[in-house]
DNA sequence: GTCGGTTCTGCAAAGGATTGCAAGATTCCG
DNA sequence: CGGAATCTTGCAATCCTTTGCAGAACCGAC
């Protein structure tokens, strides 16, 4: 009630008997004042709770304390742990952070985007669904790195999408997997494409067969609709886009009475919190999503510092993360060649 | 490139061959202007890309355009829905949001409460954990409505807890249930008292049994922790503080061999998406959470619309959302009292 | 005692938009 | 055709902070 209107910058200059400058140093840039001064404006300061107007201040530094974070879908567990690590970055630097989220439509995030730009710092842009040119041409003046996905010439986070494939193809060859089939997630998807040619690679290298299912959207749904692809397949073995899609497969396979893994293997990606809590527990390819969001602010933040150097033509910064492959239980020996459609057409005969 | 440095209203005006006046009411109070000359100065706006400044703007006006959100816990599917019905309210009503995450933590609540309070225009506080007492002496200025908690004096939005319990006990005891457990949710949570008080009501009605178990996270490992009470407890049915908990029950229950809803129904609340994706799908008393999170955002902006008005004593706006009993395979018949104990005990005998 | 050099502080401009007030332009009515 | 009422428009102050510049005060040294 005393304090209905917040106390300004010159409340605390008459109250400690100083210019209104003054107060502006004694707060920010401490070195330049008188240490005894210093010290009066700081109890005037404290006394009277100031705190300096952001808008004031942005108006005249041009910044505003905010960063924004882009995700295409806050309730995919994925994305909001992303969102937590930066988050927990912005707030020990001291930005306050503005979240939106595109629910998985590209033309909502360059719209967002282009909205979101006047009123922060920088962007952290994860898994952008927009095609390259869309994304280059918006944003250029502001600060934006670029999560799991990577542009020329701009600054990005990835995690090595290639090396979980290989450890997870690896894996499942070591079991005696001979046939692996992979579900793949949005055709927009940069990690989608990253995935596909690790697995490519490994593949060939461990002389296994892939069996590529066409693109479903990277929600339980589509792993739902997936498994029966899956299984007529053929595939001792499915590698899911991500843990929701090996969820939805799980589920379904459950569903049709097939055994986990004994009669396929289910392996997913990202290492959501769900994933160690089901029956059986996924083996998945664990992502550090905290960690990518902290790095990407921590990027956004270097960047903010550099400021022209950038421009320069200084190197754009990049930075991938390493992938871990977690194995649980859905995953385990290839079955014998003779029982393999044993499960899911146990009722109908074993022939065809 | 060309426009790097972005059009202010001056460029605007000079453009249009008007005054800033005349352009700052050419697009805030139209029909203040002549249409002629509306029209020129808007093409110029337009041409030039000319978005105002809203740090500016908010310096003079002492409005923001943002709005906050606090949330326990983003990675909790309720909050996420809710997250994305504030999100797609505030969005239409062309303001910018902030979401911050407690982390489930009281402390930071009232902390985040007061960083936020100065860059926003007012706040929705979703279902906080902190006692009331900090929670009025905080924000008391700022517009700040509740959810999932209702304090005298202050806006808020809440669901209607008890009804939905009585609807669970109520589909329960029809089932022959005699003996319900209820696996209880965090102390400090206004909704689960709220739940409790529901469910102790309907239990008298019915002439049903209670049995209370202790406080639990209200997380998977919650559930998968109360799980064995819940059984030792003789109860038939259990009803989880929300969905996530029921999850973590029914993980348990299976990994014991435990046959559901044969030997014992469970029963969740908020219907995440999740719950209708389990095996067997998961019986739960729905919550309107994206509807609730509009409503909020609805409040808020009425709120702020009449400023004084609410000052000058009008009534503190509340709005109750319904609950609704969706019933999917969780729950069945109770078991005849010999078979009560068959799944859990059966390899130690049946009697104790 | 004076001078060059620090150190500290204040003045005043700037940043972009909004808005009360008043002047100019226009219309209307008698 | 004159005066009043109504529209339009511009001037200038204001919001709060930061910061370049310059003045004041103080130091040690010659």
């Amino acid at each position: 009630m005393g304090d209905a209107v917040a106390a300004t910058i010159r409340d605390v200059a008459t109250a400690a008997g100083v210019s209104q400058s003054t107060v502006s140093r004694a707060l920010s840039i401490p070195e330049l004042v008188n240490p005894a001064t210093r010290a009066r404006v700081l109890a005037a300061a404290r006394q009277l709770g100031y705190q300096p107007n952001r808008a004031a201040r942005g108006l005249i530094t041009g910044r505003t304390g905010n960063l924004g974070l882009i995700v295409p879908d806050l309730s995919n567990p994925f994305f909001s742990s992303v969102v937590k690590g930066v988050q927990a970055a912005a707030r020990t630097s001291d930005y306050s952070l503005f979240i939106a989220d595109t629910d998985e439509e590209a033309s909502a995030e360059v719209e967002l985007l282009r909205a979101l730009t006047k009123q922060v710092d920088g962007i952290v842009l994860c898994s952008p669904r927009s095609p390259d040119t869309e994304l280059v041409e918006v944003g250029l003046d502001d600060a934006v790195v670029l999560m799991n996905r990577r542009i020329d010439g701009r600054p990005s986070v990835t995690v090595d999408n290639a090396d979980g494939m290989r450890q997870a193809v690896e894996h499942l060859a070591a079991l005696g997997h001979e046939r692996i089939a992979y579900v793949a997630g949005p055709r927009t998807s940069w990690s989608n494409g990253q995935r596909e040619q690790g697995l490519h690679q490994s593949a060939d290298a461990t002389g296994t067969d892939l069996v590529h299912l066409g693109h479903f959207p990277p929600q339980f749904e589509g792993g739902v609709a997936a498994a029966d692809l899956a299984l007529a397949s053929g595939a001792t073995a499915v590698i899911a886009y991500n843990d929701v899609v090996a969820l939805g497969l799980l589920s379904r396979l459950g569903m049709r009475g097939v055994p986990v893994p004994d009669q396929i293997s289910v392996l997913g990606c990202d290492d959501i919190g769900m994933s160690a809590m089901t029956h059986p527990a996924l083996t998945t390819v664990s992502i550090p999503k905290r960690e990518g969001g902290r790095a990407a602010v921590a990027m956004l933040l270097s960047l903010l510092r550099d400021g022209g150097a950038a421009a320069a033509g200084a190197s754009v910064p990049h930075r991938e993360l390493p992938t871990q492959l977690i194995v649980r239980a859905t995953t385990g020996v290839a079955p014998a060649p003779d029982r393999r459609t044993a499960g899911g057409h146990s009722t109908k005969g074993s022939t065809r």
